[in-house]
RNA sequence: GGCGGCGUGGCCGAGUGGCUUAGGCAAGGGCCUGCAAAGCCCUGUACCCGGGUUCGAUUCCCGGCGCCGCCUCCA
């Protein structure tokens, strides 16, 4: 099966066009990852899942690909423009523990959401602080190059001398300078001005500070995207993804700054942005106090991947809405459709060959050319759940596309437990032992003790399913 | 104010100028079952409002109404 040339959408560009790797068989990918000053919520988990639903699209085109995800662990502001302090060094203030200890915890919680999620390990994964003489030197070539001015502050980036800042993002530079909403930093030359080197304020000592030529202080926000996506990647770069939000200033701010660096225009070929996650009422970060994560889908009893399966229901240039009930639908869609895959693959005994039959090859070409264009998860899960439950295909078929299909959708379905079969459900002894007590009541036409063991059971989180070939539990 | 997007059957959510039930969840009927559950089969004739273009628009254009996002750290 050959994948159709696939079709992705540019920002820059604003229209899909070709995917044209810089090296043949090639494509790299850069996605803005975590500030890891605390928990990562569902919304940044959308933009995980639109990342590693891209690279599986394109491993399963045959590209080798190389996915590079940062960890931001310095830099990043707290609050307006420019001002206040790095989100980092306030969790330290505000919790008491180190910075080491704050950019540690949150950086494994996140590795571990983004696993139960299914997504794929990226194939780099670096810190910013391990590249801070990346930084120093490409700030150096910029000052070099007549980009930069420096204040009290530190160095900053001089839009002024980039012509194209604008266009990125469509900007109205008059506009932004007119509307007095953006807070200052006093002496910028322009609101769009942004620091590439913020200086440590004399008599400050910071948690996280280096020496610079400019003196001790810490990297901007931006610069550190631009460095560790060049020491992975070289420049030109293939694709660049995130969130709508970073249009308007961080990726034109890394877009500046790269290509006056690098002498390069477009510094991306691909731009992508997914939209956000809409909770509606609620505030999207925030539930009961607490921000909404993967764990407050766990608490809830919902399979981390059902979020998956919600994910790949809505295209990821949509704004998707978010509530519990639909994850939890979500979740019982995936239930049902791994069911139907087990039962398929169980059948033929995992072989995936199929026979090829025509009806078949027609399913699997409408999957990938739906995925091939612009990633149209929901169209492909959609083809997915009707060769789940076709009539018309043998078993042989189901699984060899479904198999196939799994190695986007990342539902792990080869390895997924049989249930409902009568075989591989894993019980302990005493379910097992309370299963048959059902059985000698129900034998013995006992229904009222029998329904009262389904009741115990269920109690336990089993639910028991009665099969011909007898009953059966599986967790619920 | 500037920029971007959306309004599809109970809910979510694809899609297209006229074959065509997108798909999921929920709901109703049926089969199965000791009763259930699970599973399977069947069912719903949707495209914000008003104009326009067209032989024909949910799909194109204009206007209106409503909603959301970004513009400030932000997925």
């Amino acid at each position: 099966m050959t994948i159709p040339p696939i079709h992705l959408h540019d920002t820059r560009r604003r229209a899909v066009v070709p995917f044209e790797p810089i090296r043949e068989g090639r494509a790299g990918i850069y996605t803005c990852g975590p500030t890891v000053y605390g928990p990562q919520h569902l919304g940044n988990m959308r933009s995980q899942l639109m990342a590693d639903l891209l690279r599986r699209v394109l491993e399963a085109a045959g590209y080798e690909v190389t996915h590079v995800i940062n960890i931001t662990d310095v830099g990043h502001l707290v609050s307006d423009a420019d001002e206040g302090d790095d989100k980092v060094e306030a969790a330290a203030a505000r919790t008491g523990e180190t910075v080491a200890e704050i950019t540690e915890r949150w950086t494994e919680q996140w590795r571990s959401d983004r696993r139960r999620v299914g997504c794929l390990e990226p194939h780099l994964n670096p810190r910013a602080t391990d590249h801070i003489a990346g930084q120093i030197e490409m700030v150096r070539t910029l000052e070099a190059k007549g980009h930069t001015y420096v204040i009290d502050d530190g160095v900053y980036f001089d839009t002024a001398t980039f012509p194209r800042y604008a266009d990125f993002a469509g900007l109205n530079l008059d506009d932004l300078e007119a509307t007095g909403r953006v807070e200052n930093v006093a002496d910028k030359r322009h609101p769009a001005d942004f620091a590439l080197w913020k200086l440590t304020p004399p008599g400050v000592t910071r948690l996280q500070e280096w020496d610079s030529p400019w003196g001790r202080g810490f990297p901007g926000w931006h610069v550190e995207c631009s460095v560790m996506a060049d020491d992975a990647l070289g420049h030109p770069i293939d694709i660049h993804t995130g969130g709508v939000d970073h249009i308007r200033v961080h990726h034109t701010n890394e877009i500046a700054q790269s290509e006056c660096a690098f002498d390069l225009h477009p510094w991306v070929r691909i731009w992508m942005h997914h939209e956000f996650l809409d909770v509606g009422g609620e505030k999207v970060s925030k539930s009961k106090g607490h921000v909404l994560v993967v764990d407050s889908l766990v608490e809830r009893g919902i399979d981390p991947l059902a979020f998956r399966y919600f994910f790949l229901q809505a295209h990821y240039r949509q704004q998707q809405a978010f509530t519990f009930e639909l994850v939890e639908a979500a979740g019982t869609a995936l239930r049902r459709l791994t069911q139907h895959a087990v039962a398929a693959r169980d059948e033929v005994g995992g072989d995936v060959s199929g026979t090829g039959s025509a009806r078949a090859e027609q399913l699997r070409g409408e999957f990938w050319a739906a995925l091939a264009d612009d990633l149209n998860a929901p169209r492909a899960l959609a083809i997915a759940s009707t060769v789940a439950r076709d009539g018309e295909l043998g078993a042989a078929d189901r699984w060899s596309l479904l198999a196939d299909f799994d190695r986007v959708l990342g539902f792990g379905l080869a390895d997924a437990p049989a249930t409902g079969s009568g075989e591989g459900a894993v019980v302990d002894e005493r379910v097992a032992a309370r299963l048959a007590e059902r059985q000698e009541a129900r034998a013995a036409k006992d229904f009222a003790t029998a329904d009262r063991i389904r009741d115990e059971l269920a109690a336990d989180g089993w639910e028991i399913v009665d099969t011909p070939d007898g009953p059966t539990v599986r967790p619920r």
